[in-house]
DNA sequence: TACACATCCGTTTTT
DNA sequence: CGGATGTGTA
């Protein structure tokens, strides 16, 4: 424990503390009447919430109820009080952003004591922390690798390939996602059920597989995602010495998210919390939206018998949303039958009803909400105070197009991550190996990219003496580098390959870790390899590795460096420029906005159809938590809204509106008129009509001889694309001072790659894209290329 | 080995 | 349609 702990101990006495009056603290940890400042402006409950420390406590936090505040005010306080020091306190999240926050929020509270809070993260952080210190329990050495899901499955597909299973009809992904149930539900392949384990490959093979897959990472010494929960709950189950170490370490224990717990991470706490039985779980049923990645509400349902004797506080007041998005939000959800139950209110008594507005199609859809953000902004609206959440990822892109036509600043959250990125892991895997030669599955990366002629067949070589000799394949490359077992073009790369290790690895002790990168790739060939790479990507790829080396200075050595990047496979993006924020609903979750739009509610894509073929009615509560998730973002606006028709997979489909649209209540609702049937438009929410001069020669009922003459046109598959003229004069100006471009340029676009410009009119520019075809850009989002 | 062509498939996602 | 992945050919 770190000398941290010392100080805290002793502030009260002496040492004042940065946020919080240590007369107060002492004071109160004696029990005297003077209030703590950290306490002030809790309602009842909160505080209820922040001052029950002992025993078993179920904090229900609804939606934009202060849960975060709440928490950490909680951990705050049992410090404050010197019932624990920070090393004793157990505070599990999710995911890294969560546990950050808590961390800064915390540190915003009491100060510097929070560097003493070792064992603040998510659940996987804290399982590597105690793996390591027990890896030879589980079969590891302590410097294990963390697998990622690549990994993995390039792990598994060697397997498959060894049993000569058909990947094609037994998908590696398929079994990974398998093993990962099964570890999800804290199963070890002798628990796994029999039935279960006879599931995939001809024959079952699904238990055998996984048994072996779980020998062959002891092998490679590492450990998958799943792991770093299931084998430090093996440890825990098999050797009580260890347990009871960590029972006797954590005083206090708080969950966050709890409704989102697998079975895996619920037995894991469960058996923690036998020691000091102070545990907190805070969560929301009716947010159990990661079902199926394993989470079970029933964990949260059923807390009360699993810890007998638990304390329960709902926390009820709402402080961000208006009672109509609430009364909307609340009115739909109780239309789930499992959940324990809760009833928000709020106090406010401004604000607009939910808006309910149907379209066309999917691309009127986009272009009104453009439309609106655009009247939003010219207000003086934030662009970062509004977002788009849709069911699915792919709904995203018509609302990028649009934006990009429309030159509105817009982020994409939840694309390609960046660790997650083809050149980021390469980089990684020639550090990792730098490091630690014996990564296997690094070395198996790299060994032949870039391309050094060394194939698949000079592989299977060193993998069949590395396998007979039992040494790793780094070992084996290096010894028949200096063998005639290879063709002598692939011995000589090999033979280069290894010396240039072995000199990287002389360098690494003498040199920062971000100049041996930057010496690494720079002589390994990689960089060169994109540079000569005339793709589009190529640019964006190289920046990436300088970005990569960049965020390396942030940490002290590379081993360190490695650690993190196992664990966090995302960067912090900057919330700097003002810009609208596109999104799923789950990656929704636990942010607000002031505006929010949910489009695409219409049955099929939202209840999405295989939620509800795979699970039926479970499958449907969860997507209605889902869209209560999705409301209750909003603090003072929500538009939900669907299309009529929708291309999906190129076919035109006539959708239906969402049944989650009927199960919104009427009084905190409001039907805007569909913006291009005839009359009635421009009185929905916000003022005037912008689309006088264009509209459509039909209704919105599904009977006009319009409606279906043009049905009749979209199913044959030709229609024309119902996208209307630009109304030049409502353009917002923007970017009147940039660089003017001429027809005929060749330029570069971050999205679409490049192209040559066949118009110009103003900043709008027509280009031709190489690959994308033809779009409408504002200059700003281009660059000579 | 590299590129062209074919084929398949189309949720949600964290660690 | 479009991307990801895989097969086939030069």
């Amino acid at each position: 424990m770190s000398s941290k702990n010392f100080d805290l101990n002793d502030f009260g006495d002496e040492q004042p503390a940065p946020a919080i009056k240590p007369g107060g603290l002492a004071a109160r940890a004696m029990g005297q009447q003077a209030e703590p400042p950290y306490l002030k402006g809790l309602n009842p409950e909160q505080r209820a919430a922040v001052e029950n420390t002992d025993g078993p406590l179920l904090v229900l936090a609804g939606a934009g109820t202060g849960k975060t505040r709440v928490l950490t005010t909680r951990l705050a306080h049992i410090l404050a009080t010197g019932k624990a020091w920070p090393g004793q306190l157990l505070a599990v999240t999710f995911t890294n952003k969560a546990a950050r926050e808590m961390r800064d929020r915390i540190g915003a509270l009491i100060g510097g004591a929070v560097e003493g809070m070792t064992w603040l993260g998510t659940f996987h952080s804290i399982g590597v922390k105690i793996l390591r210190n027990h890896a030879e329990l589980a079969g590891l050495r302590s410097g294990f690798a963390i697998l990622d899901t690549d990994d993995q499955i390039r792990l598994l597909k060697q397997l498959l390939e060894a049993h000569d299973v058909d990947e094609k009809r037994w998908p590696a992904r398929q079994l990974a996602s398998l093993i990962d149930g099964w570890k999800n539900r804290g199963l070890t392949p002798e628990r796994v059920p029999a039935g279960e384990a006879a599931s995939f490959g001809h024959g079952g093979l699904g238990g055998k597989l996984y048994a072996e897959y779980q020998q062959r990472l002891k092998v490679v010494n590492a450990a998958d995602f799943g792991d770093l929960l299931l084998e430090v709950l093996r440890i825990f189950q098999e050797h009580p010495d260890v347990l009871k170490e960590y029972q006797r370490r954590f005083k206090y224990m708080l969950v966050d998210e709890y409704q989102d717990t697998n079975v895996a991470q619920y037995l894991w706490l469960r058996l923690l919390a036998q020691g000091h039985r102070n545990i907190c779980c805070v969560g929301d049923d009716d947010q159990s939206i990661y079902g199926w990645r394993g989470a079970e509400v029933d964990n949260i349902l059923r807390f009360e018998k699993d810890f007998p004797g638990a304390k329960v506080i709902r926390l009820e007041r709402n402080y961000r949303s208006t009672p109509q998005i609430l009364g909307a939000a609340s009115g739909l959800i109780a239309k789930n039958e499992s959940r324990l139950g809760k009833t928000l209110h709020t106090n406010r008594e401004d604000g607009e009803t939910v808006t309910v507005r149907a379209h066309w199609d999917g691309d009127e859809e986009a272009r009104v909400i453009g439309e609106d953000i655009e009247n939003f902004q010219r207000k003086g609206e934030k662009l970062n105070d509004m977002a788009i959440l849709v069911r699915a990822s792919f709904q995203m892109r018509a609302f990028e197009d649009r934006f990009i036509t429309l030159g509105v600043p817009y982020r994409v959250i939840g694309g390609p991550r960046f660790y997650e990125r083809a050149e980021v892991r390469d980089a990684l895997a020639y550090l990792k190996i730098v490091a630690s030669p014996d990564n296997d599955l690094a070395f198996e990366r790299i060994i032949n990219t870039p391309k050094r002629g060394i194939g698949d067949t000079s592989v299977k070589r060193m993998h069949a003496i590395a396998r007979a000799q039992g040494i790793s394949l780094y070992r084996a490359a290096e010894a028949m580098s200096l063998t005639d077992e290879l063709p002598a073009k692939a011995r000589t790369a090999l033979r280069k390959l290894i010396e240039s290790f072995n000199r990287w690895r002389q360098m690494a002790m003498g040199i920062p870790h971000t100049e041996l990168a930057e010496i690494v790739l720079d002589e390994s060939g990689y960089t060169e390899m994109w540079q000569n790479d005339k793709s589009p990507e190529a640019q964006g790829r190289l920046d990436n590795l300088k970005e990569l080396v960049r965020s390396m200075g942030d940490f002290e050595n590379l081993a360190g460096f490695l650690e993190h990047i196992a664990l966090v496979m995302d960067v912090e993006q900057s919330a700097e420029e003002d810009k609208v924020s596109i999104m799923t609903m789950h990656g929704a979750k636990g942010l607000e906005f002031g505006t929010v739009f949910l489009p695409g509610w219409e049955e099929g894509l939202f209840p999405s159809q295989r939620s509800l073929d795979e699970k039926g009615r479970a499958g449907l509560e969860e997507e209605r938590r889902l869209a209560y998730v999705g409301i209750t973002r909003a603090k003072r606006r929500a538009t939900i809204s669907f299309a009529q028709n929708r291309r999906v997979h190129n076919l035109w489909q006539n959708a239906l509106p969402s049944r989650f649209i009927d199960e919104l209540p009427e009084m905190h609702v409001e039907v805007a008129p569909m913006a291009t049937s005839y009359g009635g438009f421009g009185l929905g929410t916000y003022g005037k009509s912008r689309f006088d001069d264009q509209t459509k020669p039909f209704g919105n009922t599904y009977s006009t001889p319009g409606w279906q003459r043009a049905q009749q046109r979209w199913s044959d598959g030709k229609a024309t694309r119902s996208t209307p003229r630009f109304i030049e004069g409502e353009m917002v100006a923007r970017d009147t001072d940039a660089v003017k471009y001429a027809k005929g340029e060749r330029v570069f676009h971050e999205k679409f790659g490049y192209g040559v410009i066949s118009a110009v009119e103003g900043n709008k520019l027509t280009i031709d894209f190489d690959k994308a075809g033809e779009k409408r850009v504002i200059d700003s989002f281009v660059t000579r290329a």
